[in-house]
DNA sequence: GTCTATAAGTGGATAGAC
DNA sequence: GTCTATCCACTTATAGAC
């Protein structure tokens, strides 16, 4: 679980096979990667992952608890401050989505989501996982901000469900397009392409239901 | 290739391994089935099932090659008739969108849509089709609709190719909540769901777009 | 066109020496 | 904690009898 170095400055064993599953898991998928494989890149023989891992799905459970770790830790983007959203609603927008995807902006949580956006389909804890965490939540907390933005006269009576959908959605399309497509062909990661194109994506939207006399 | 009995009253066994490795592939994705398990389920000996395909490959290309001649046959949404356009784009995106599902829908055709979301991340050919038919050809079509919608003055002058996407997004959107998501855990098929979902969407775009005058 | 038999390889996982 | 050696289940695919 640890990518950095001890203070002895070494990567221990463990952390070598966690990396390297990361890797391989998020090219191949968890099914064409044999423990064979992991043993080999990591440079040891593969009766030796049995001492740190239990099977080869303990590995795969390690790597989905870390993601979860990474993802509570951040938090959710509520604390932005009321301020902003009574005062400001386009900020709160483009900075709210920014600061929901900064914080899972790291090669190996990149990855992480390659390997999710991969298993989905067969693996229900991780269909769940995302469903709840990457669906279902942020279409609420999103649907809240909409909901308050009408109340407050800040922008036109809508649907707050539909403008939620209508915004929240594009986030999930630019994530298909990314980890599942992946395409455009990039080596850029997900969070610097899906800022500049969700940012279009507001202006549109907030050409839509600002209120006349706020443009 | 053929679902439907011959004149004999009998389906042939190669298109029992057609439709059973539909079936199996749909389900389990293609890797994690065996030629075994395809024999079993037809009613033969894995073996004989190499007199009707070369190898495990060539059924999946057969399915692929099925899919893109439906597609092809189906024909794109082109002919509608520029009269509608002109008069009333309201309803060209609201059946240009159904003629382009209606064409898809039959479970066949509905288990290999759900087998190429899940081969698309590792099979070259399945992705390169689905980004060249279902994302790049489209959304070139509806850019060109929106701009011809904008020369006859008919919507707001936006840039068409940001209408493109902000219209088309949900559809890509849809496709992955249902065939990769499976989400709701539904048993109707896509087109049926689609069909609801996008004309909600419609409306809102439609809703930003269109001229004071015309409402 | 289907069968039996078998080849040749890969997979996850364990036992026990060091 | 790493190694060698091994097990056994399962995979795709082929040869040849019927």
């Amino acid at each position: 679980m640890n990518e950095t170095p001890n203070e002895e400055g070494k990567v221990s064993t463990k952390d070598k096979i966690f990396q390297v599953s990361v890797d391989l898991f998020s090219e191949k998928g968890f099914n064409a990667v044999s423990i064979r494989e992991i043993a080999r890149e990591v440079g040891i023989r593969e009766s030796s992952i049995y001492n740190h891992y239990k099977n080869k799905d303990a590995i795969l459970d390690s790597i989905i608890k870390y993601f979860m770790d990474v993802m509570k830790s951040s938090g959710p983007p509520e604390d932005i401050g009321d301020e902003m959203l009574a005062q400001n609603p386009q900020s709160f927008l483009k900075l709210g989505a920014s600061m929901y995807l900064d914080h899972i902006n790291t090669p190996t949580m990149n990855k992480i989501w390659r390997i999710i956006s991969i298993e989905m389909y067969q693996n229900e804890k991780i269909r769940s996982i995302f469903l709840e965490n990457m669906l279902e939540e942020p279409l609420k907390f999103w649907e809240s901000i909409f909901t308050q933005l009408i109340e407050n006269k800040l922008i036109k009576p809508f649907d707050p469900k539909i403008l939620a959908r209508e915004y929240f959605f594009f986030g999930v399309y630019l994530f298909f397009e990314h980890f599942v497509l992946r395409y455009p062909d990039t080596e850029k990661s997900f969070v610097d392409v899906a800022k500049d194109r969700l940012m279009e994506h507001t202006n549109f939207l907030l050409s839509s239901i600002t209120l006349e006399g706020e443009k």
